[in-house]
DNA sequence: CCGTATCCATTCCGATACTG
DNA sequence: CAGTATCGGAATGGATACGG
């Protein structure tokens, strides 16, 4: 029997960390985490997956401890799922991840997009963090990679 | 025909990053580009991994301009594989793997690690990047996350 | 030494149907 | 709404064996 080999126990740090969220739908969990959501139809409609393997994503990051349950926020009887420390603390990697894409990606349309925001990502130039109760948690400005100049102009055309 | 979505038109930036690098492999074959390795043979032998898989990860990373095909180093008639700037920009986001990994992990052993160095992530404070012909390309110093204190001493015990 | 080709097992992922 | 159950297709990963 030929088992995938597991990094966990990998001597390098970076294996380590890949191992608990180095696959796509963990980190863009933990994105949408970050922004707000924290219902299961909520990141269900946000990222377009399927229910079943949300699920199973959501169980191993409460497995990882970087999600935990809690009881309910609004009225319903089901379960909000929250960011531990340990989860809020991906947020630099997420940032790094923008930023490389920022500066190596052509964007695929003319839209500048700076940083996500709390709507879907579309152009802020700050992401801010905030707690439940309003507390700054965590911030981020961009700081662009040197790019080639004249690329293209940076936030100074709406969306269209 | 159920194609798996691809992330590569998404509208996030982070999600596009994901698209690219977002997998096992990648990643740590970039770790070890860093830290010099550019025959396949080295890379095969350092991240254990079947050749044929280590194949076609190293196509698509130079079809994602992420590595380059040099015609050879050395005297072999074989390829080295380099990175391009935008291959060497994915170091902050090692770095940010690896400092979430330092920060919110348990380690496997009483090694302090600090940093991946070029002899398989054995303890560094700091991680310095030279090109070819010696020139400082890129460094990071360790900024540790805050941590429970009292946790474990660093750096002063040996690896045994 | 550097790959490519083949084969197989496992895992991943999407769609859908179903339960409470 | 919040999941669970099941299915099938696709991608991934490992172990060779083979050729330049």
């Amino acid at each position: 029997m030929v088992k995938r080999t597991s990094l966990q126990d990998n001597g390098c740090p970076i294996a380590r960390s890949l191992d608990a969220i180095g696959d796509w739908w963990s980190l863009l969990i933990i994105r949408d985490a970050l922004l707000g959501r924290r219902r299961f139809g909520e990141f269900q409609k946000s990222l377009g997956l399927a229910k079943n393997i949300l699920a199973v994503r959501l169980r191993t990051l409460v497995d990882k401890d970087i999600l935990t349950t809690a009881p309910a926020s609004d009225g319903s009887a089901y379960q909000d799922y929250l960011l531990t420390p340990k989860g809020r603390g991906v947020f630099p990697i997420l940032v790094a991840l923008r930023q490389w894409s920022e500066a190596y990606d052509e964007s695929p349309d003319d839209i500048a997009t700076i940083l996500v925001d709390r709507d879907e990502c579309r152009p802020v130039r700050t992401l801010e963090l905030y707690s439940q109760d309003g507390r700054l948690l965590s911030a981020a400005e961009t700081t662009l990679k040197p790019r080639p100049a004249g690329k293209r102009s940076r936030l100074k055309s709406a969306p269209r």
